[in-house]
DNA sequence: TGGTTAGTTGCATAAGTACGCAAGTACAGA
DNA sequence: TCTGTACTTGCGTACTTATGCAACTAACCA
């Protein structure tokens, strides 16, 4: 089997998609200290066990986090903490993005304003 | 307004999710040797003018790219190099993630493989 | 003024995703 | 063996997205 650039453009957009989603962020950056059980997890980004645990089977298949089995507790940690690095660089890239918003906000006129879409 | 936590999380999702098309993924990567005209990218992306205009216009409402207008010619670039430096690092964890599961593959009985899922 | 080029936009369709409830599994302790 | 804990999974609902066709606008040129 060849890896074709169509083919690695969509295993990397996979793996991108991992980060869409806000609860995942959040999970992505509770694991930045180190592995946590899932209902660590859950108490760290408020939300349901259930929501958590789908949101890792996810991360796991994209091989994102690995786990760790200790009696009852699964315990899930990131695989390679650059996946983090990442999102801090695309973290910094939307603070400056919105400094810079802001700043041609306050150049613009109040009806330049009103006519900015999302 | 204040930023929640939250909404930071959703924010950054959503920059993020700009990434997660592999489309986008080749349109970013195309821009990267400089600002290029809508046809250009379609060109190097190899999709119809329309696809790419729509995910143009996707990622100038995300502050991704910005656009300089010439005659009739659109003209987009980054506006952030550091969204391509993201973008590579993640490659970079996938490449390696994919040569770890190769290794993990080949140790691995056919039994054991057989049973991995996507 | 009419034709051409360069993009953008309005649908419609098909496909994917997030979430929660309820039900299930796995294992430990009494 | 019974009960509880820690997750995982099945399924339905409500969105969101990607894509293409066709129709549109904008600007140049003859």
């Amino acid at each position: 089997m060849q890896l074709t650039n169509q083919r690695l453009y969509e295993l990397h957009a996979d793996l991108c998609s991992t980060m869409a989603n806000p609860k995942r962020l959040a999970i992505l950056e509770a694991l930045h200290g180190g592995e946590k059980s899932v209902s660590d997890i859950a108490a760290a980004v408020e939300t349901t066990i259930t929501t958590v645990s789908q949101h890792l089977r996810l991360l796991r298949n994209k091989n994102v986090v690995v786990t760790r089995k200790d009696k009852q507790t699964v315990y899930y940690r990131l695989r390679d903490p650059r996946m983090i690095a990442a999102c801090h660089v695309i973290r910094a890239v939307l603070m400056d993005g919105m400094k810079e918003h802001g700043d041609l906000a306050r150049q613009a006129t109040p009806r330049q304003r009103s006519r900015a879409q999302a």
